[in-house]
RNA sequence: GCCGUCUUAGCUCAGUGGUAGAGCACUCGCUUCACACGCGAUAGGUCACAAGUUCGAAUCUUGUAGACGGCACCA
C-alpha cells in the first residue's frame, strides 16, 4: 500500500466521525461486558449561543482523552453532552432579532410569542457548538444529549424549587440587589464584575441643619471644647450624588467628637422638602471623607443595613430602567441616572452647597455581560439560603476531600474559603427565557408555590392565580446538571405517569444509578463558584450522592499578548482556524501538551510542532506499509521467546521502551498529567521508534524480512493505540490501513463491534517486559554511534568517506559492540569495527570516550590536528568540571557520613569512571604530539 | 485590605532535595531510496534577588522586587 507523501488531516477528519457516531461507539451500550466498571463525565454545558473557543477546545480535549482512554481500558464509558439555555444571552439575541426584523419590543408581542421565538432561535442557531464538537472528534454520546430546558430537566428544576421552598430554604424578600438597567434584570453577585474608573469624582455636598446652632450658647460641653467651629451644615461625600434624593438620614460615628452633639438633630435635605435625622452608627469610619455619610437605604447595601438598624424609611427614587422615578421629585423624574447626577450637582452649586469635587479613582460594579454599570437597588426577589447546602459541601471536603481538585493548590483552598463566606443566592431573573418560577399569586399578593398551576390553585383554595413572571437564574438549572441529565426529575415513575403527559419515558432508567457519581468534572476557574460549587451542593442535597470525585481545573488559554482572549482585545484564536490550518489532531495534542493547570500563552508554533509530529507518524507508517506485503500485526512477535535472551538487542530494547512508555503514560493519565503523557509519547515515537529503531531495521524491512516487518508493524500498532486518545483521526486512519488489524484486536468488551482503533485495548504496559540490561546496552551502542557522528561532523568528513572505528572496552561490552557490529557500521556510516582491550591506532586518529568505551577513527590525511586538539580539550574540560564537583562532594566528610550509602557509592563509581575517561583523553592528546 | 500563584536557555514553557530539560529560533553539515512538516552535529542557563534549614537547595522556609489572579471594601 502506498500513502501520500504528506499527511492531509482533512481527509481523515471527514472519514471517521460519522461512522463512529452512527455505529454507536460513543454510547456505553457498546460495552458488552456486564461486569465492566463505569466511567462517566458530564460536559459543562456550553451556551446555546456559544461558538467554540480555545477554552472549550482545551477542556473537550482533556475530557475526550480521558473518555477514549477509559473506553479502551474496557470501562463502560459515558461522556454526556448538552447545552445550556443561557437566559440573558438568548433573550438578548431574540430581542435584537425582533427589533431588526419587526421593529418590535418583547412587550409588543407578549411573553408567549416571545418564548416561542426564542425556541425557534434555539432550534435554528443553537447547534453551532454541537456541530463544532463533532469536528473536534469529541466522543460524546449524542443519543443522551440534553438541554437545560428539556421537559425532564425542567421538571427537575420545579421539584427542586418546590422542595427548597417547602423547607424554607427558598424565600421571597425585599433586599438590595445588583440591578442591570440595560438587561433590566437582577444579577447574582457572581455575575457582577468590577471596572476601575480613573476619572471618577467624589462630590462633597452640604446638608443644612434644620436648627442652626447659635454661635455662642446652646452647644453642649463637649462641642465647646473642640476646636472645630460650629457651622450650620454637615458635609457628606458621595460618588453618586443623584442618590441623595433618596437619602433618609445622615450617619456619623458615635465616637466622633466633631459630630457628637449633632446626633439626634435633623437636616433639611436640599432639593426635597424632607427633614431627615442625623444618626450615630458604628458603620461610619470617622477617618474617611468627612466622617459623615448620607444614608440611602433603597440604593446601597450598607445603607440598607444601617437603615434597618435605625428603622429608617426606604425611599426608592429610581425606575428599573435607570431613570429617576416620581419620588425623586418633579425636577428629576424621568431623567437618566447620570443626567440626574449632573443636575443634582448643578443645583447644589447654585445653592452654594457644593463644597468641592475631588478626582477620585473608583471601582464600579458592571454587568458581566453588557458592562453596564450595575445599580444597587431595593427590590423584591427570590433567594436561596445557602447555610445548609454550604455545610453539606464543606463536610464533603473536610471528611472525604471531595471534590479532589487538580491541581489541588490553589483551588481547594479558594473553593473552601468561598464556601465559608457564602451569602444567600439571588435566583430570580426578570427575563422571559428560562424556567418560569413555579409560584403564583392571588389578587392580594399571597404566594402559592406548586409543581403545577393546579397544585398552586388547590393550595389557594381555588382562587384565580397569576404566575410569577420571573424566571430562574440559568445557573439554577445547570446546578442540577450532574443528576438531572441522568433522568432525575424529583418524582418517581408513578408520579410521573400520573402528572406529566409531555414527558416521554426515559429510555435509560438506570443511568442515574449507574453513572452518578460521575468520575470527574473538567472546567475552568471562572465558573468554580457559579457552577462547580453549586452542583456539589445541589447534587448532595437532592440525590445524597456526590456529583464528581475529581475536578480538573484547566488554566486559561491566553492570547499571544499574554492577556485573556477577548473580542475587545482582538487577541482571540479560533480553534476552527487552527483545525483548518494544522489539523484537529495536531491542535488536540498541542492542547493536551499545555494542559498543566497553569495559564498558557497561545502559540501557533506549538501546534505546528505537533502538525509535524502527525506527519512523522504518517510517514513512519508509510514506510512500514510500503514494505509490509504479506505481513500482519501479531502481538506474539514482541513477546518472549521472540524477545528472549539471544535475540536482537534493538528488538529487546524497543519492546522494553514500548512497555515502559505505556506504563508511564498510564501513570501520567491517572494523575491528569496530560503534558507528561504527550511528552512521553512524542519522544518514544520520534526518538526511539523513528530515529533509532526504524533506522536500525531499515535494511531488514526493505529486504522483506518477514519477522522484522511483523514486529515493526506490531510495535507501530501499539504506539498508534497509545496515541489514539490524543490524535483520534490520524490513528484511526492509519490503524485501519495496517495489515492484520480488525475487530479481532478489540478489547474483549467490544469484540462484536465494527473494526476501529478506538475499541482496542489501551496498552497497559508490562513490567516484566522492561529489560534494564538491554536498555543499558543499547544506550552504549547509541552513545558510541553519536561519538563517531560527532567526529565526522567536527572534522567535516563527507558521508561518502568510509572509515574504520576502533573500540576499546571491557570484555562484556566488547561482546555487545561485536554483536551489533552491522548496526553500528550502518548508523555511524563506518566501514569496519576493530574491537579490543586497547586502542591501537595511528597518531593521525580522532578519538573520544563514552561511558562504556574508548574509540578512535584513523583519519590519515583527513585529520585537522588543531581541531582534534580542540575537540579533545572540550571533552576533557566538560568531564573535569563534573569531576571537580564530585571530588568536592566526596571530600566533604559530612556528605560521606550523612548522605545515603547508595548515593555515596554512586558518586564514587562515577568518579572512578571519570578518572579513567579523563586519563584516556589526556593520553589521546599527548599521542597527537 | 485579605488569600493565593508565578519569575528556569533568545522565545514559549516543562521539571526536580543529589551532575539543568523540550519545542521553536540560532550556528554548522546533509537532495542518506518514510518524512526538508526531514536527517545529523553543535552552541546557549550562577533556575528573579537576599538570608535561613540541610552533608547537599534551582527544588523546602522567610524576606525583597516584579508580573498576575481571586475575594472583600470603596460615603
Amino acid at each position: 500500500m502506498e500513502l501520500a507523501k504528506a499527511y492531509d488531516p482533512k481527509a481523515a477528519e471527514e472519514n471517521h466521525y460519522k461512522r463512529w457516531e452512527t455505529s454507536g461507539f460513543f454510547t456505553p451500550e457498546i460495552n458488552q461486558n456486564t461486569d465492566a466498571e463505569t466511567f462517566s463525565i458530564v460536559i459543562p454545558p456550553p451556551n446555546v449561543t456559544g461558538r467554540l473557543h480555545m477554552g472549550h477546545a482545551l477542556q473537550h480535549t482533556i475530557m475526550d482523552v480521558l473518555t477514549r482512554w477509559k473506553r479502551m481500558q474496557g470501562f463502560r464509558t459515558l461522556w454526556l453532552p448538552g447545552t445550556d439555555h443561557a437566559g440573558i444571552s438568548v433573550q438578548r439575541k431574540v430581542v435584537e432579532q425582533l427589533k431588526k426584523e419587526e421593529h418590535k419590543t418583547p412587550l409588543d408581542i407578549g411573553r408567549e410569542r416571545f418564548v416561542r421565538r426564542a425556541w425557534e432561535w434555539k432550534e435554528l442557531y443553537g447547534n453551532t457548538i454541537t456541530e463544532q464538537m463533532r469536528r473536534e472528534g469529541a466522543s460524546v454520546d449524542w443519543t443522551r444529549q440534553r438541554f437545560t430546558m428539556d421537559a425532564s430537566l425542567s421538571l427537575a428544576v420545579r421539584n427542586v424549587f418546590c422542595t427548597l421552598y417547602e423547607e424554607g430554604q427558598i424565600y421571597r424578600g425585599l433586599r438590595i440587589v445588583n440591578w442591570c438597567p440595560k438587561d433590566k434584570t437582577v444579577l447574582s453577585d457572581l455575575e457582577v464584575k468590577e471596572e476601575t474608573k480613573k476619572d471618577g469624582k467624589l462630590y462633597y455636598l452640604r446638608y443644612p441643619l434644620s436648627e442652626p446652632p447659635a454661635v455662642a450658647g446652646g452647644l453642649t460641653q463637649q462641642s465647646r471644647n473642640t476646636d472645630k467651629p460650629a457651622s450650620d451644615f454637615i458635609t457628606v461625600a458621595t460618588t453618586r450624588p443623584e442618590t441623595m434624593l433618596g437619602d433618609t438620614a445622615v450617619a456619623v460615628n458615635g465616637d466622633d467628637e466633631r459630630y457628637k452633639d449633632l446626633v439626634g438633630k435633623t437636616i433639611l435635605l436640599p432639593l426635597t422638602d424632607r427633614e431627615i435625622p442625623i444618626i450615630a452608627d458604628e458603620y461610619v469610619d470617622a477617618e474617611f471623607g468627612t466622617g459623615a455619610v448620607k444614608i440611602t437605604p433603597a440604593h446601597d447595601p450598607n445603607d440598607y443595613l444601617v437603615g434597618q438598624r435605625h428603622d429608617l424609611p426606604q425611599l426608592l427614587v429610581m425606575n428599573m430602567d435607570g431613570t429617576m422615578n416620581p419620588e425623586a421629585g418633579p425636577a428629576f423624574e424621568g431623567l437618566d441616572r447620570f443626567v440626574a447626577r449632573e443636575k443634582v450637582v448643578e443645583e447644589f452649586e447654585k445653592l452654594g452647597l457644593l463644597e468641592k469635587v475631588d478626582d477620585y479613582e473608583i471601582t464600579l460594579p458592571v454587568c458581566e455581560r453588557c458592562k453596564t454599570i450595575v445599580e444597587p437597588i431595593l427590590s423584591e426577589q427570590w433567594f436561596v439560603k445557602m447555610d445548609e447546602m454550604r455545610d453539606l459541601a464543606l463536610d464533603l471536603m473536610r471528611s472525604e476531600g471531595v471534590p479532589h481538585f487538580s491541581p489541588q493548590v490553589p483551588h481547594e483552598k479558594v473553593y473552601t474559603a468561598w464556601l465559608e463566606n457564602l451569602k444567600d443566592w439571588t435566583i430570580s431573573r426578570q427575563l422571559w427565557w428560562g424556567h418560569q418560577i413555579p409560584a403564583w399569586y392571588d389578587e392580594d399578593g399571597n404566594v402559592f408555590v406548586g409543581r403545577t398551576e393546579e397544585e398552586a390553585v388547590a393550595k389557594s383554595g381555588g382562587k384565580k392565580l397569576t404566575q410569577d413572571s420571573d424566571v430562574l437564574d440559568t445557573w439554577f438549572s445547570s446546578g442540577l446538571w450532574a443528576f438531572s441529565t441522568f433522568g432525575w426529575t424529583g418524582q418517581n415513575e408513578d408520579e410521573l405517569t400520573a402528572n406529566s403527559s409531555q414527558l416521554t419515558a426515559n429510555p435509560h432508567p438506570n443511568d442515574l444509578e449507574e453513572f452518578l457519581p460521575t468520575d470527574l468534572l473538567v472546567t475552568g476557574r471562572d465558573i468554580m463558584f457559579l457552577w462547580v460549587s453549586r452542583m456539589v451542593m445541589l447534587t448532595k442535597k437532592f440525590t445524597g450522592k456526590i456529583a464528581f470525585n475529581d475536578c480538573v481545573i484547566t488554566g486559561t488559554v491566553l492570547g499571544k499578548d499574554g492577556k485573556p482572549m477577548s473580542k475587545s482585545r482582538n487577541n482571540g484564536v479560533d480553534p476552527i482556524e487552527m483545525f483548518d490550518k494544522f489539523g484537529v489532531d495536531a491542535t488536540r495534542i498541542y492542547l493536551a501538551s499545555i494542559a498543566t493547570g497553569a495559564d498558557i500563552r497561545w502559540n501557533d508554533v506549538g501546534v505546528e510542532t505537533y502538525r509535524n509530529f502527525a506527519n512523522k507518524i504518517w510517514n513512519a507508517t508509510r514506510f512500514c506499509l510500503m514494505n509490509a506485503v504479506g505481513a500482519a500485526v501479531d502481538h506474539a512477535s514482541i513477546l518472549p521467546p521472540a524477545t528472549a535472551d539471544g535475540s536482537d538487542l534493538s528488538d529487546k530494547w524497543i519492546v522494553s521502551r514500548l512497555n515502559r512508555t505505556a506504563i508511564e503514560v498510564n501513570t501520567a493519565l491517572e494523575k491528569y498529567e496530560f503534558h507528561t503523557a504527550v511528552s512521553l509519547l512524542y519522544h518514544f515515537f520520534w526518538d526511539d521508534f523513528c530515529d533509532w529503531y526504524i533506522e536500525l531495521k531499515k535494511d531488514e524491512i526493505t529486504n522483506g524480512d518477514k519477522a522484522s516487518t511483523v514486529r515493526i508493524i506490531t510495535i507501530l500498532e501499539i504506539a498508534l493505540r497509545m496515541l489514539h486518545p490524543f490524535m483520534p483521526y490520524l490513528t484511526e486512519d492509519l490503524w485501519l490501513k495496517l495489515p492484520g488489524t480488525g475487530n479481532t484486536l478489540h478489547n474483549t468488551a467490544y469484540s462484536n463491534a465494527g473494526a476501529t482503533i478506538m475499541l482496542t485495548q489501551f496498552p497497559p504496559g508490562d513490567h516484566a517486559a522492561i529489560d534494564e540490561r538491554s536498555e543499558r546496552e543499547m544506550g552504549a551502542v547509541i552513545d558510541l554511534i553519536k561519538r563517531v557522528r560527532n567526529i565526522r561532523a567536527e572534522m567535516n568528513i563527507s558521508t561518502a568517506v568510509k572509515f574504520a572505528v576502533h573500540i576499546a572496552a571491557s570484555p562484556e561490552m566488547q561482546g555487545v559492540f561485536a554483536a551489533n557490529e552491522s548496526q553500528i557500521l550502518k548508523l555511524a556510516k563506518a566501514e569496519s569495527l576493530v574491537i579490543g582491550d586497547t586502542l591501537n591506532v595511528h597518531r593521525a586518529s580522532a578519538k573520544a570516550v563514552t561511558n562504556d568505551a574508548a574509540l578512535a577513527v584513523p583519519l590519515e590525511g583527513l585529520i585537522d590536528f588543531e581541531k582534534e586538539r580542540e575537540r579533545l580539550n572540550n571533552q576533557i574540560t566538560k568531564l573535569t568540571e563534573e569531576k571537580t564537583r564530585l571530588d568536592g562532594q566526596l571530600s566533604n566528610t559530612h556528605f560521606v557520613e550523612r548522605a545515603p550509602l547508595e548515593k555515596v557509592q554512586e558518586l564514587r563509581d562515577r568518579q572512578r569512571e571519570l578518572d579513567g575517561q579523563i586519563a584516556t583523553l589526556r593520553n589521546n592528546l599527548t599521542s597527537l604530539e
